[in-house]
RNA sequence: GCCGGUGUGGCGCAGAUGGAAGCGCAGGCGACUUGUAAUCGUCAGGUCGUGGGUUCGAGUCCCACCACCGGCUCCA
């Protein structure tokens, strides 16, 4: 055995240490801050821990706390401590699994006595955390075969089911359950904190629970045993972890910005919608202002379908139940769907969850012709579903909903060409609300509920596939998340601040044209079934305004603004002139309103300001003398003397309407 | 649907241990006529989410339901 043993390090270079030499070892060496910020360290491409012995030839990378794997390092570690901290309170616990997630962690536990978390608990249970941290106690890494582990573990179920996971060894593993025991099959490993806690795991761990502290207890919830609510449910907490309290700080700050955002929020503060007890969870009524925005939205959207080759239809909210019976709606999505009334002498009506046979029908009302492919129905259609009680939230999960839906049916030759430039009209209308940062989800067949055989389901996944890869842009898969019927692309969206949205969805489905024995007659005078494609873009329009609000805090772009300009005469004897330019903007097809100087201009501009109105115009003695107006913008601190009239009419003249959409002509292919 | 929490005038909030419902903003009226983020005064507004119960007495305690918030499951 060598008695020098010698490490790559990133950089490239080499380092010559004595034999059994440690990574902490190691850090310390090459220097103090790096051994101060060090969690763990990447040994030829293993994530292992600081105490690991150096052998020779390997690369070394060193892990430290203020990059995301660092964080992950404490978070996880930082899971450990609160499961330890909560057996202590509450002796008798079981603990389940305890993963680091997305700016944090959290773990599973099964209180004695069926007992539950309150919010009360997590200011107890991070006390007695910091107790677990004071003791400096250290995390201590132990392999043992399966035999060993079910030894150990003994009385916690939830780790023994998932050792005999591990034991079973097949393919089809849960991950994150694998990884929680070692993931090596035939064997587990363990973290030892001093006698009293041990836990499933594969690390790597902070050497010492003295290496933490920078945490706090967000919220309990319950949560099912490995998502299944067919299992018990058990008793979560969630917590933040990182590696410094300002880094806690300026996390607590991100979150108060989301806050700022809700669109929930903003749609009370700016009088845009509610949701009226009286009326039912889940169902929405739009207030002027929030139904001008809505109107200049679906405005837009009619135009570039308009544009783009759509024919516009309209249908009934309710239907008979023979409807949905051939449509397989009530036998794979009854469960979704409000329960029937009875009318007619027992004829069972159903308010629609969908909009797709009602278009059926209309291409159904005669025999079609190849020459009228692809025929493109579109419908701002309000569906109906019965969510759960539970997932209820704001506008972006009601029960009343309306899609911009329409239902396109062509040959099967002319599928690609259509999805190709259906995708490229999504992504162009997108743009045009300023939404611009996607990545595309391909979601196949999903394995209980679906209709159709597998080769059918592969000809539409690969005709998904095919036109998603032709846009070039970022494509990940969704195994199983397909609808009943057919496979589907959808486009997620990034907001402002980084955070996704499920928007627009297309779908290819074979399925409902043999339901519905839906035939158009071809060039060779024989009979033939189309293909139906299902596509949102905006995926509800209720959704999208929220997504809007949210990305734009509020602070809607001048086009979409329910009122663009707010005119304010300095005194009463200003009024007439404020009057003047609030119609030369009207005539402009600029949104404008005038107030009158009841109130201090300092209160009224703050009022302006507050309702983050674009323009906010002050008119007083001098502007009525030059013709002129002074312009407040949102977002400049400084207010703009002195601008003519004309000028600024002319600039809203174009920023207040509707974008001309960038790329007309490539969007719209086919039209008739 | 499941777990935890919340529910006081339009909005934001006070109202230990049960003992006569308050504040700010918003709103009405009056005065002020104001050049860039809150002028002053005055008035009005609440069966304390709903329904039961305990009590001499309930906004405060108990039960059920409704709605909302945070999660789980599900999803546009």
């Amino acid at each position: 055995m060598p008695s020098e043993v010698t490490v790559f390090l990133p950089d490239g270079s080499t380092r010559s240490v004595p034999a059994g030499t440690t990574i902490a070892d190691l850090a310390a060496q090459i220097g103090r801050r790096l051994a101060a910020a060090a969690v763990a360290a990447e040994l030829d491409g293993v994530l292992v821990d600081l105490s690991e012995v150096l052998v020779d030839d390997a690369r070394v990378r060193i892990i430290t706390s203020d990059t995301d794997e660092g964080r992950d390092v404490l978070r996880h570690s930082t899971a450990h401590v609160l499961a330890q901290a909560v057996l202590r309170l509450w002796p008798g616990a079981r603990y389940a699994i305890g993963p680091a997630i997305a700016d944090g962690f959290y773990y599973d536990f099964d209180l004695p006595h069926g007992a539950r978390f309150s919010d009360d608990d997590l200011a107890r249970i991070e006390s007695e955390m910091h107790a677990v941290i004071d003791e400096s106690q250290p995390f201590v890494r132990e392999e043992h075969t399966i035999a060993e582990g079910l030894e150990i573990f003994a009385d916690q179920p939830y780790k023994r089911e998932i050792i005999e996971g591990v034991a079973e060894a097949a393919v089809r593993i849960d991950d994150e359950l694998a990884a929680e025991a070692g993931g090596n099959p035939g064997a587990v490993s363990t973290y030892r904190n001093g006698p009293g806690f041990i836990d499933l795991c594969r690390g790597p761990h902070v050497a010492s629970t003295a290496r933490l502290g920078h945490f706090k207890l967000t919220r309990v919830a319950g949560a099912y045993w490995r998502g299944d609510e067919r299992r018990p449910q058990l008793q979560r907490v969630y917590g933040t972890a990182w590696e410094s309290d300002k880094a806690v700080e300026a996390y607590l700050h991100r979150l108060a910005e989301a806050e700022r955002r809700d669109h929930r929020r903003l749609g009370a503060e700016l009088d845009l919608f509610s949701f009226p007890p009286e009326l039912g969870s889940g169902l929405a009524v739009f207030h002027p202002k929030g139904g001008l925005v809505r109107k200049v939205m679906e405005d837009y959207s009619r135009s570039r379908h308009e544009q783009s080759g759509y024919q516009f239809v309209n249908t009934p909210h309710i239907t008979k139940s023979g409807l949905f019976e051939t449509s397989g709606h009530l036998q794979w999505f009854a469960e979704g769907m409000f329960p029937p009334m009875e009318l007619d002498e027992g004829h069972q009506y159903y308010l629609k969850p969908m909009n797709c046979p009602f278009h059926i029908l209309i291409y159904k009302s005669r025999q079609r012709s190849y020459r009228e492919l692809p025929l493109r129905l579109f419908e701002f259609g309000t569906v109906y579903r019965y969510e759960k009680s539970g997932v209820i939230h704001g506008l972006t999960r009601v029960r009343g909903v309306t899609m911009d839906d329409a239902h396109i049916f062509c040959t099967r030759d002319q599928m690609a060409t259509e999805l190709q430039s259906l995708l490229g009209f999504v992504l162009d209308l997108l743009r045009d609300f300023g939404l611009d940062d996607f990545y595309l989800e391909l979601s196949t067949m999903p394995e209980e509920k679906a209709v159709g055989t597998a080769s059918e389901w592969e000809e539409a996944t690969e005709a998904l596939r095919q036109a998603a890869l032709a846009m070039e842009l970022e494509l990940v898969l969704d195994p199983g998340g397909g609808a009943f019927y057919g496979p589907k692309i959808s486009v997620q969206v990034r907001d402002a601040i980084g955070r996704t949205w499920q928007m627009s969805t297309i779908q290819v489905d074979f399925q409902m044209p043999q339901r519905f024995e839906m035939e158009y007659v071809g060039q060779d005078n024989a009979r033939h079934q189309p293909i139906m494609i299902h596509r949102a873009l905006f995926g509800s329009v209720e959704r999208f305004f929220a997504v809007l609000l949210e990305h734009y805090a509020g602070a809607l772009p001048t086009w979409l603004a329910a009122v663009q300009v707010r005119i304010l005469p300095v005194r009463d004897d200003h009024t007439f002139y404020a009057q003047r330019v609030r119609s030369l903007l009207a005539a402009a097809g600029v949104r404008a309103e005038a107030d009158d100087a009841g109130e201090p201009l300092g209160a009224r501009i703050r009022r302006a300001k507050l309702e983050k109105l674009p323009y906010v115009l002050v008119v007083g003695d001098s502007d009525l003398a030059a013709g002129t107006v002074g312009v407040n913008a949102r977002g400049s601190d400084e207010p703009e003397r002195g601008v003519s009239t004309d000028l600024f009419v002319e600039k809203l003249r174009l920023e207040a309407a509707p974008p001309v959409g960038r790329g007309f002509g490539t969007a719209g292919t086919g039209a008739p």
